[in-house]
DNA sequence: TTGAAGTTCATGCGTTTGCATCTACCTTAA
DNA sequence: TTAAGGTAGATGCAAACGCATGAACTTCAA
């Protein structure tokens, strides 16, 4: 009897966790973490993937981190001089978040390190088709939970 | 001209990572946990995975959080009278841990709901064989990444 | 145009986390 | 047998987190 859908969804997902886990754990092991966190590392990653100043709620998107906790990790980040935090001339509420020279410098040392090391555990397990599948089933599964940018109406009557 | 295989390794991280976080963000908003959070149901689960009682460094392979921050959860749990610690009469230094009738009703609670959201979210957007191959693939990762019980002079001679 | 509702980010506060370290116990080798 | 080294878990303490809420600004409908 096959396994339901259902059944198949879950231990997909918890696959997926384990996985996770085992592997920030490996890499949180590695001797690369002494200027930067990893959740340091992750948001000044997330800055340099964009080109432009991006906001923090945008920011935070990728981010597993609460909104508050966020903001004062910016915070710190732009007190040790790596970010640069200047308020958006369109939106009187919201902030332009940018890496500055430090931080992008700091971003790539810590990135370069840190992508040997992903290398090594991904590629020494996986064969280039199942790589391909990975970050296909990952886009699907990211774009799901984001339904896309929905209109204030669209969203009110979702609750409703 | 081909991705290399490092390149594809880090893509398909990065992809696993995103999905990861839309898909915990998503969870997260359920309105499920009022009675256990997130990391409270995890380690809850992981002790319902095993029938007999497990030690607390077992338990820390599964869950992300360091040893303080684990030991110190599970002794809120069993404070509120969901798991049970005992000590390990064939290692005097060691916790048996396990849920107690509480504790595993408050999981199966949970759990049941939390499935539901989990099935909706990944079934929605995979196909049966792209779940399957997520959860070979994050199989791989996980032993991957827990390089099997190493010997002592195994472990010796890999720091040398 | 204006007021109500929504959004963005910041802040107060209690809780939880991680790091360093400690104690207790086990293991190994001389 | 015993001392040295390793492992399991607990604890002190500062840092970081999440929740609830506040302040500032934007949006939208009347």
């Amino acid at each position: 009897m096959p396994r339901s859908r259902s059944r198949l969804a879950n231990d997909a997902w918890e696959s997926l966790l384990t996985a996770h886990a085992s592997l920030m754990k490996r890499f949180a092991a590695e001797p690369i973490w002494d200027q930067l966190s990893m959740r340091e590392y992750d948001v000044l990653y997330t800055l340099s993937k964009h080109d432009g100043p991006i906001r923090l709620f945008e920011l935070g998107r990728g981010v597993l981190l609460s909104q508050p906790a966020l903001s004062r990790l910016v915070e710190r980040l732009a007190e040790r001089g790596l970010v640069e935090r200047t308020p958006d001339p369109e939106d009187g509420r919201g902030l332009r978040l940018g890496l500055t020279a430090a931080g992008r410098e700091a971003q790539r040392s810590v990135g370069g390190r840190h992508a040997v090391d992903v290398a090594r555990a991904v590629a020494d397990v996986l064969t280039d088709e199942e790589m391909r599948q990975l970050e296909s089933i990952g886009r699907k599964l990211a774009g799901a939970a984001t339904p896309a940018q929905q209109t204030h109406r669209t969203r009110k009557e979702a609750v409703l």
